[in-house]
This record gives C-alpha cells, sequence and structure tokens, in this order.
DNA sequence: ATTGATGCAAAAGATTTGCATTAGG
DNA sequence: CCTAATGCAAATCTTTTGCATCAAT
C-alpha cells in the first residue's frame, strides 16, 4: 500500500474540468464542488445536500449536479448495498484506493493505495477474459467490517 | 484461484435451513429458493420474481422472502452502483468468491476462488485495524469492465 | 383450529423530470 | 440579451407496510 494520494484538495481541477467542458459555474455548483472537496470517502446525494444548508440549494440541483459530474467523468456512483446511492470523485483526482465498508452503518470510508500485486491482477484479467470473455478495465478491494463510530467502544 | 464452489445446487440446504429456523414452508419460498438454486450471481429482486413467472407469487412475498433469507444469514445485498439493490445467497451456500461487474449493463456474475494472498490480507487488516480503527472481518474483490453480452463483437 | 404468511393496495424513500423563472456568460 | 440552469412540484421507481384472507402445521 503506498500513499499517493492525488489530491490533497481537488477544488481547482473540479472547477476547471466544468469550466472546460463549457457548463456555466453556478452557485449550486461551486457548493457541490466544495462540498466534494473535503470528502474522505463516498457520499450519498442527501450527505453532499446536507453539507450545503446555509447556502439554500435545492436537493433537485445536487442530483443534477452529480449527474453532469458523472457525464464529465468527475465522479461515479460507487457500489453500496443499502438502497441509496454513493458517489464518489473518480480515480484521477483522488488516486488509486479502495474501501473499507461499515456492515454495521453502511458508512464507506477510502484507503489510499492497493495491496493487489500488478502481476497477479494482469495474470487474473487474462484468465477472465479467456474463460468469461470479459474484458477488466478497473478494480476495487472492498474490506467489510465494523467502524470505529460503530465499534461497542 | 481456486476452484471450490461449495454447493452446486444449495436447494436441499436452503429448504434445510427455512425448516430448522421453524417458519412456514410456503409456496412462494420454495419458489425463491427453485430461483436462487440456479443463479449465477447476485440477483434484483425484480429478477427473482421475473423468474416465478407462472408461479403467480407476488412481488411484495418475494421482498419479505428476501428479508427473512437475509435475517436467517442466508442472503445478503451485495453492492451495486445502481438504484436496485441485488442479493445473493451468503458464502456458507456459495463458497468465497469475488464479482466481475458490467460497466454497461450493470449484471454481476460471480468468479469462484481469491486472489488474494491470506498473509498480505492478514497484514494489510492489522494495518488498517491500528490506523483506522475498523475490524475487518469479509473482503471482496470486484473486477470491473466489458461484459460478454454487452461486448462489441 | 391457530396463527403465520400471502396478496393486494397504499405508503414511504430515492431519484428523475416538466416547466416557469432566474442568472451566467 | 440569450438560453442554460435553477427551484419547486409532480411523476416514477424501488422498497416497505397495513390489513383482510388464506393455508401450513
Amino acid at each position: 500500500m503506498d500513499d499517493t494520494r492525488m489530491n490533497a484538495d481537488p477544488r481547482a481541477a473540479l472547477l476547471e474540468t466544468l469550466a472546460d467542458s463549457g457548463v456555466r459555474l453556478t452557485r449550486p455548483r461551486r457548493a457541490v464542488v466544495e462540498a466534494l472537496a473535503t470528502s474522505h470517502g463516498p457520499m450519498t446525494v442527501a450527505e453532499i445536500h446536507a453539507r450545503l444548508q446555509d447556502r439554500n440549494v435545492d436537493l433537485g440541483s445536487v442530483y443534477r449536479t452529480v449527474a453532469l459530474l458523472c457525464r464529465l467523468d468527475v465522479m461515479r456512483s460507487t457500489d453500496t448495498s443499502s438502497t441509496t446511492q454513493r458517489f464518489e470523485l473518480t480515480e484521477r483526482f483522488t488516486g488509486h484506493h479502495h474501501h473499507l465498508v461499515c456492515r454495521r452503518c453502511g458508512d464507506i470510508q477510502d484507503i489510499d493505495g492497493c495491496v493487489l500485486q500488478d502481476q497477479a491482477l494482469a495474470r487474473l484479467a487474462r484468465r477472465i477474459r479467456q474463460v468469461a470473455r470479459f474484458r477488466v478495465t478497473e478494480h476495487d478491494i472492498r474490506l467489510y467490517g465494523i467502524c470505529a463510530r460503530c465499534s461497542p467502544a
């Protein structure tokens, strides 16, 4: 596990991507970018919205902003077992990382780096391509358990 | 990756678990067990229900059966990026396995076995317990890409 | 016969969408 | 000024729940 997290503060890069894409830099979009900049793991839309309390942004606009950022390949919806989607910045903004998933509260945090050997991964991908005709392009390791806040003591 | 899938047909074990738990062995429950027995990966409730077409089982009853099986630790909700939950049998019925997740259609299939070295995993878990106070109990490796059916040719 | 489970329908969440109005460029 | 984007509300989709009725034991 190496410790290179790409962007401690991806704010500038995010705003630049938005500007380059030609969309308007609106108050709701700036607000969402602010919220994302300080996240330590995938967030639900409601969580993002909650960080915008005093900014008076409509929940629907947060949904639309997240959808926009997904189209721009800036965010993606991560896997969750719950009925509520969670979104995170793509790895070009966060660096390669994996996830700690709490079985009790459902919270997900990032862990930087990767324990999979490139070599082992390549071998597996080749094998899967042969037996399942499935082309592997990315991977995620998810470690499930109980997070600090949910731990008995 | 070793190839020990625990139960080619978990049907009997499932029915036995239900019987042992003291719940009634009803028509809808038998039907759901049938559907699960032949799955090759996590399914949505709608997909399970679809396999029951002619059996005339209410969608709500499928939801309730799945919830029951989750309480009995027979199934669990797996992670998905979509807004629709997917459920799979727990590893005591399927054996340890990981997942191939299609980025295009969202379908998820199982891959038996594991590429993570026990040793590497143990080291990582220890580290995470120290730095994040998070107790790892299970893990999943997810390989994303494009499945055979979604592949151009 | 009992009572747990079902079917049906209504309710609750999460997400998406239509439309009149606002504000970014 | 022009029109993309917002706010608000209605619509949609998934999942949960209440209740009268049915069927497993």
